[in-house]
DNA sequence: GTTGGGAATTTACGCGCGTAAAGAAAAATC
DNA sequence: GATTTTTCTTTACGCGCGTAAATTCCCAAC
């Protein structure tokens, strides 16, 4: 802390008593120096507090030390976690991380992944917006940029995906509904903008097929990321058109459930599977709020910590790989079931 | 988009048939060169789709383009939100905004701050963790950066605050509490990082003070961010220890709320101003999920839209005052009370 | 047509660091 | 103690752009 500000990597070598290019050895990696020369400088560093300089640190690197992380929605707080996760993550393992939000935009999205290529990042995270994805433009990205997808799957595009395995998550919520009470139904939105809707959709459709029962599909219109606004004002239309073919919802997610659930509240039904209940209201992701419903919501939980280390593990590899794998990678993570008081 | 890749300003200049300094005057200002120029520029950028290199750009400069927004917790809506439209209006400003979470904890804003300076920022926007911070580390970050610190206030660091006039948030809640029925109590953690909690304790203890009203003060235990359970956690304590003091329950913020009404439901006891209501519930914050709670919220909301915009107006004077305002400048803006159901 | 001044060009240097090559010094090996 | 191996130093060049100074150009006004 003593002693005057260090202006270059030149005058902090000067007064450790070593050459620059040992230092800059050093910072790249402090493992590829003599343990004394690592102490001395380690000593210098303690005594005067110097950071080489960012901006020519990556000038003359074809690769940096930074890591972009990129989600559709952040005031979502499933993205917001799986992030801080993500970000947590890099960081122990030594890179920066920088965390971009497309806020639901594509045009955002597109800015974010050109101004990304311009920090020549060893890698990014993308949760793409998914059908409002400009393809061509994520597909330009991935080819100059080593990246993993994450959460929203797109055909072809990145070097691997980690993800949740819809099918399990719906298996488990349709088997235990099932089990326990009256086969659900399924509320979704009209056009949802991530492609796991369809694919829950669509594993719905098959597990009731297979178990040769009736499926119901209650599709409701609305457009953006206020999901909870859209479930609530649909659920609203369907006790006006009451009765249900079924007295079990399951939601397609717990955003679009925490709406329903308002909407039950507000027209005085009870949900959960005692007696006087009027319903029973189940869901996939277990948002971080989905506890804190009335009833709490009986829901299938991303495997938050297990997605995150794949996502690491994946980019690490891909990096070391050099930025390419001979083949697309795809990992689905299946789903935990959790059972709370609304189903 | 047609045409071999440009490698750099020099090749762009000799293809657009202008010399490099005024290819770099263009960039750092499209309006300091002539129009005819501009569009000389402008077509050749169509065809060859060139940007300059963002390291060597800011090797040389000594503030660049980069604006840091630093929130305690991000994976908490409120943060999400108001981070969200700051972004927003950086963007449009012509900023490159960095968004960082502390993610709850002092080391990682310290690092934070540290990896900041680093990247030479016009400006900063710091939401600091309050209690939990490290004041000496602030301090030197804000000396070496044009900082607006904003939501929670730190006397004396940075060169303005922009937040929320918690006795304003209080006293509406409080006057709309208690023309429409009894006195509220106050219901908050006992050790709460963020200063504004504090505030509102002291206000709420003040206002009930000034209408002769005698005050009662709820405090719970629990450490962190995960403001829902503490409150259901203490809430329940509450209940146990029945009766309260009065029927109406003020929280401190609405995530503490949240966890409040979902404890209540657990017991079963009914929320709200009807018949048969046991409790009513109101707060502060009109945090982006208190609409959907069961019932709905009533809060004091902050003016989202109208703290960023002070934000962004704030920095950007400070930026051309050079960093340093004669006097720190305190902006508190007043809440807008909502009435929903639950009080 | 002349003139004046703003705009563009040329020239030249600097920023802080990466990195390569060759030689010197230190440490490890026998 | 001599040799090998590793580590460090020296030297030198390059990255892509900012920026300043001096010159030349263009355009408009007179």
């Amino acid at each position: 802390m003593s002693g005057q500000k260090i202006r270059n990597m030149e005058e902090f070598a000067a007064l450790s008593g070593l050459s620059r290019p040992t230092i800059s050895k050093y910072f790249n990696d402090p493992a590829s120096v003599r343990s004394r020369t690592r102490e001395r400088i380690e000593e210098a560093l303690a005594r005067h507090d110097f950071r080489p300089n960012i901006f020519a640190m990556n000038q003359n690197r074809s690769l940096t030390k930074n890591v972009g992380i990129v989600v559709p929605y952040l005031a979502d707080p499933f993205f917001a976690e799986i992030a801080r996760i993500i970000e947590r993550r890099c960081i122990d393992a030594g890179f920066s991380p920088i965390l971009y939000s497309s806020h639901g935009q594509q045009k955002l999205e597109v800015e974010i992944l050109e101004g990304l290529t311009a920090l020549k990042p060893a890698g990014v995270f993308l949760a793409p917006l998914g059908r409002l994805s400009d393809r061509s433009a994520v597909e330009r990205f991935c080819r100059d940029v080593p990246t993993v997808l994450f959460d929203s799957n797109i055909e072809g595009m990145g070097e691997a995906f980690v993800g949740s395995d819809n099918v399990s998550f719906v298996q488990q919520t349709v088997d235990y509904l099932c089990r326990s009470g009256t086969p659900p139904c399924f509320f979704e939105m009209r056009t949802p903008a991530n492609p796991n809707a369809n694919k829950r959709r669509n594993a719905y459709l098959k597990i009731m097929a297979d178990a040769g029962l009736e499926p119901h599909v209650i599709q409701v219109d609305g457009e953006g990321w206020g999901f909870e606004e859209i479930g609530r004002r649909g659920m609203h239309r369907v006790i006006d058109a009451w009765p249900l073919p079924t007295n079990t919802v399951l939601c397609s997610n717990d955003r679009l459930a925490i709406g329903v659930l308002a909407a039950c509240y507000e027209r005085g039904l009870r949900i959960g599977r005692g007696e006087g209940c009027a319903l029973r209201v189940a869901s996939h992701d277990d948002h971080p709020f989905s506890r804190f419903t009335c009833p709490a919501l009986t829901t299938a939980a991303h495997e938050y910590e297990l997605v995150a280390d794949k996502c690491m593990t994946t980019l690490f590899s891909l990096i070391e790989a050099g930025g390419r794998f001979s083949t697309r990678e795809e990992t689905l993570i299946p789903a935990r079931l959790i059972l709370r008081a609304s189903a």
